[in-house]
DNA sequence: GAAAAAATATTAAGATATTATTAAAAACGA
DNA sequence: TCGTTTTTAATAATATCTTAATATTTTTTC
């Protein structure tokens, strides 16, 4: 799947050279050149992360991005000149999501804006399906389907779910899944996934799937 | 081998904390107090792998990672109370390798380091698979198989295994399987081994493996 | 070579730690 | 806000581990 990268900036030769520079890396490009009534252009565009000028002619940066996060939660990143501590500070309490200085480093640029994507849309792997001892996961529409029948499963279920069928046949560490599940930087607390697995074998059993998930005690849980 | 793990954190509390569980964990632990030239005692001390705060008293812990990276390749992980998204890009691109949010959980802090130490120091690869007799041991999935029959052990079950499989053709003590397995508890009756042993023969019989350990009287056992 | 001693095996029964379950509270999203 | 989902909390269930008691086997001693 290709992301979009919307790029706000009013010097058309550094819109142009981000341009080629974005699209040579695989992404899909949108521009804005006109900066009246910012916000609405890019409800209308739906960028994967925007990458924002903050010195519009007769415009504030911070403030568009205001206005954009209030209606949608796209990554931004700010291109600035600036650099005082001060403008920093504003820009990412207001919501963005880094920023970068010109003139920009290009692979630092590129290695930002894939992290950030990564963050912002774990879900989008490149894989739309998987399967395992005839049970199939569709992640597009959180379905697991079996013999003609299917369930939905919770966002956070059916996460677990696919982690261990991405890893089927293998024992896979409690610890790990909840670092995959909850990046572990807050401490949750450990049950939250015994919680999650019987709900998971619940659903299971309902069309027909018993004993998928075993658990190994003291070593994890394997399917 | 043991891996060095060098602390550098302002509150007492915490480092002690950190200290006390770190050891436990099996680790040597070096400790900086004052924040003078860290990178200069970094270099002295030669780490496996730093724990640093991000929040020294009127340093920035970016620029240490800085400085430290500019000397030495030593794997660091952030210790941070801090979560925006920049906090965490700007560490991850100066090179540290990993982060972790105040209050940590402590199994997944462990777990984090071990997998960086891993990571860093790969000569110490573990086997996922050892094979002896036609019977092999897959680590990953827990089974032994032999014949195209398999059967699952429990935890310490394996590990005894796993331990005589990589002694194979020799005879290996009691006393250093009883160490190998239960470290440096307290004295743990040598009949838990006897017990274990006798179980890991009667599920090996289960697939028709039979006479694998031998018992060497006095000397200890021989696969 | 028999009896005693030492080492290991066996079996079953506690103990413990890990995981499961259930219900309720909190957080989230429409 | 209401309905759904997620997390917490309290409690139950149980696999695995350890202990204990007893049995078997091997070695030593006389």
């Amino acid at each position: 799947m290709k992301y979009k990268i919307l790029i706000i900036e009013d010097e058309q030769e550094i819109r142009e050279e981000l341009d080629i520079l974005l699209k040579n890396a695989g992404y899909e490009v949108e521009k804005i050149t006109k900066f009246e009534n910012v916000a609405n252009q890019v409800i209308e565009i739906k960028p994967h992360l925007i990458l924002l000028d903050v010195n519009l002619p007769g415009k504030n940066g911070y403030e568009i991005c205001t206005k954009i996060r209030a209606e949608i939660e796209t990554p931004i990143i700010f291109v600035t000149s600036k650099n005082s501590a001060l403008d920093e500070l504003n820009g990412l309490t207001i919501g963005g999501d880094d920023y970068i200085e010109k003139p920009y480093n290009i692979p630092v640029l590129l290695t930002r804006i894939s992290k950030i994507l990564k963050r912002a849309y774990p879900e989008q792997k490149e894989q739309n399906e998987i399967e395992y001892k005839g049970i199939k996961l569709e992640i597009l529409s959180g379905l697991v389907k079996y013999q003609d029948k299917e369930i939905e499963l919770t966002r956070n279920e059916f996460k677990i779910l696919y982690y261990l069928f991405q890893n089927a046949g293998k024992i896979v560490q409690r610890l790990d899944i909840v670092e995959y599940m909850w990046d572990n930087q807050m401490y949750i607390d450990d049950n939250t996934l015994s919680v999650n697995i019987t709900r998971i074998r619940e659903k299971l059993a309902e069309i027909g799937i018993e004993n998928l998930i075993e658990t190994k005690r003291g070593q994890g849980y394997k399917i």
